[in-house]
DNA sequence: TTTGATACATCATAATTCTATGTATATTTG
DNA sequence: CAAATATACATAGAATTATGATGTATCAAA
């Protein structure tokens, strides 16, 4: 797991967790590769989350109430599964909705032409 | 400039240069104090730039030569302007155009129902 | 006159992701 | 069968970037 992603990495800051809850709620549960996975497939490999970003985030979310773990044999290996706890089902929604407001508002900034309108 | 923004930090790193560089080539030349009022106005005080960040963030810019200055008197005190350079006018829309793609996938990954459709 | 707004600056800190590195199993391909 | 690649987890140190705190100074208004 070692290729770039397409973005300035400075831009998924505070989005990863989003994603990772995002993502938890839609499908119950799933294991840190399989997230990796998922989020390459569905931004057609422009957003690669390293390993190294990943865990330490799974574990922060895991400490602060936001997961559970389950873990499941797979032949000799183990495969860690994590869900969302109820704490975590409504911090989705809120860290979701405050990306929506603030995703609308950079619009405003960044893809308006702010020139011509007098301000109210 | 004491006041936080509504948005968690995290969100607005990465994009703070973004929003400099356009509003400067919208409107040619302004000054930092200026820069932080315009945000705050376009974006009804949600996202206030602190000049804590403001600052640094300009004097970066114009060390890496994507910005000028020009240093006006007014009255006693001296108010600095800043202007794209043509290297910051090509980064200007690097740096936009890049920002539109990430809130393009991001759009595809946390707004959108990723359980139904089989990725073909 | 004193409060708040204007206007700049910088340092130490906090937060977050990345790079690099390590371990180990499973699968595919030559 | 051997080697390469994919799967799967983990962590420590480095880098980036915005913030808080602090400092200086002018100006307008109450």
């Amino acid at each position: 797991m070692y290729i770039c992603s397409m973005y300035s990495k400075e831009l998924l800051k505070g989005t990863l967790g989003v994603i990772i809850l995002k993502l938890l709620e839609e499908n119950g549960k799933m294991y840190g590769y399989e997230i990796c996975q998922k989020v390459k497939d569905i931004s057609d490999g422009k957003i690669l989350i390293k390993d190294g970003s990943l865990y330490p985030t799974l574990h922060k979310l895991l400490k602060d109430g936001i997961l559970t773990t389950e873990e499941v044999n797979i032949g000799k290996r183990v495969r860690k599964y994590y869900t969302l706890t109820p704490k975590g089902k409504s911090e989705k929604k809120m860290v979701v909705q405050e990306l929506e407001d603030f995703m609308e508002t950079l619009n405003k900034i960044v893809f308006t032409d702010n020139k011509t309108s007098p301000a109210l």
